[in-house]
DNA sequence: GAAGTGATTGCATATTTATGCACAGGTTTG
DNA sequence: CAAACCTGTGCATAAATATGCAATCACTTC
C-alpha cells in the first residue's frame, strides 16, 4: 500500500506542480489513495522530496554516487515514474540522468529489453511486445521504492 | 537593508545547515541583523529557496531558468513538419533546436504525452496510443502553421 | 512643504507541516 | 496459541511558515 502510493506520489510530482500536502491528498484520493496530511507529511519525508518555490519536487541527481552503480542504486536515485505505451516503456528520470540509467538497464541484460533511447530526462525503453513490457514495468515500479 | 541580510543568508547557508527560519533568525542575529521571522519568509521567497531534508538550500542549476518560453514561440521559431507512426509522433526541428523544443514540450504537460526523447533535429514524442498521438499532431500542426 | 508613491518591515494570525501517542494488522518468538 | 514486536496509520496538537494589514521611511511630484 505505502509503497504504491509512493509512486503514485512521484507519478503526480512529475506531472504538475504540487503546492501543499493537503493538495496531493485530494489528488491522491481521486487516485484512489485515502490518506492524511500526517501519512503525507512522513511520505514526503521518505522519499526525501524538496518544497520550493513551485511546490513539492523530487530530489535532483545531487547526491552524486561513487563506484559501479547497480539498477537498483540507479534508480532509487534517479528513477521518477515508468509509464507504459504498447510495447514501450517510457522511463521519467531526474535531469540528465537518462543515459547513465539506460546505460545500466543495458547492462543489466534483461531478455524483456530489446534495446533503450536516453534523452536527457527521458528513456525509452522497447519491448518485444506488450506483454515483456508490462512485466518490465512492474519490476521496474518496485526498484523505483528502494 | 534587505540585499545585504540576502547575500548574509547565502553565506550562510553556505557554511552550514539551516533547518528552520527561527534558526536563521538567531545566526542573522549574531551578524548584525535584527529581523523577524516573518521578513525571513518572505526572503526566502525572494531568494527562491528550496527546503529540504537537510534544511534550506539554493536551487539546483547554476542559473536559475525557470521560464522556458513557450510552446507556441518555440514551435513557430523551430518545428518544421511532424510526422506520426502509430503511437508516436517524430517532428523535425531546425538543426540543434531539438533539445529546446523537446523541453518546453516537457513543460507544457499535455496529458498525451508520456514522454519525449530528442537529438540534434528531431524530437521523438511517445503517447499513451495512436489516438493520443493523431490529436496531438492536430494540435501541433496547427501550431507549426501559426 | 504637503501630499502622494513605493518599498520594507513588524505584528498578529492564518495556513501548512511535523510529531507524540495510541491502536490495528501482521510477523516472529517462546 | 500467546506474547512480544514491527509497521503503518489517524487523531490531536505542536511547530514552522506565510500573509493581511498598518506603520515607517526614502523619494517624487505638485
Amino acid at each position: 500500500m505505502k509503497n504504491e502510493r509512493h509512486n503514485a506520489i512521484r507519478q503526480l510530482l512529475s506531472e504538475g506542480p504540487v503546492v501543499s500536502q493537503d493538495q496531493l491528498r485530494r489528488k491522491l484520493m481521486r487516485r484512489g489513495f485515502d490518506v492524511t496530511q500526517a501519512t503525507l507529511s512522513r511520505d514526503i519525508h521518505d522519499l526525501r522530496l524538496y518544497k520550493g518555490p513551485n511546490g513539492y519536487a523530487v530530489p535532483n541527481g545531487s547526491g552524486g554516487n561513487d563506484d559501479l552503480p547497480s539498477l537498483d542504486d540507479v534508480f532509487a536515485n534517479f528513477g521518477l515514474a515508468v509509464r507504459q505505451a504498447t510495447n514501450q516503456l517510457v522511463l521519467r528520470t531526474t535531469t540528465g540522468s537518462a543515459q547513465p540509467v539506460a546505460a545500466a538497464l543495458d547492462h543489466e541484460r534483461i531478455p524483456d529489453v530489446l534495446g533503450t533511447i536516453a534523452g536527457d530526462d527521458t528513456v525509452l525503453i522497447i519491448c518485444q511486445d506488450q506483454k515483456h513490457a508490462s512485466n518490465l514495468r512492474h519490476r521496474l515500479e518496485n526498484l523505483l521504492e528502494a
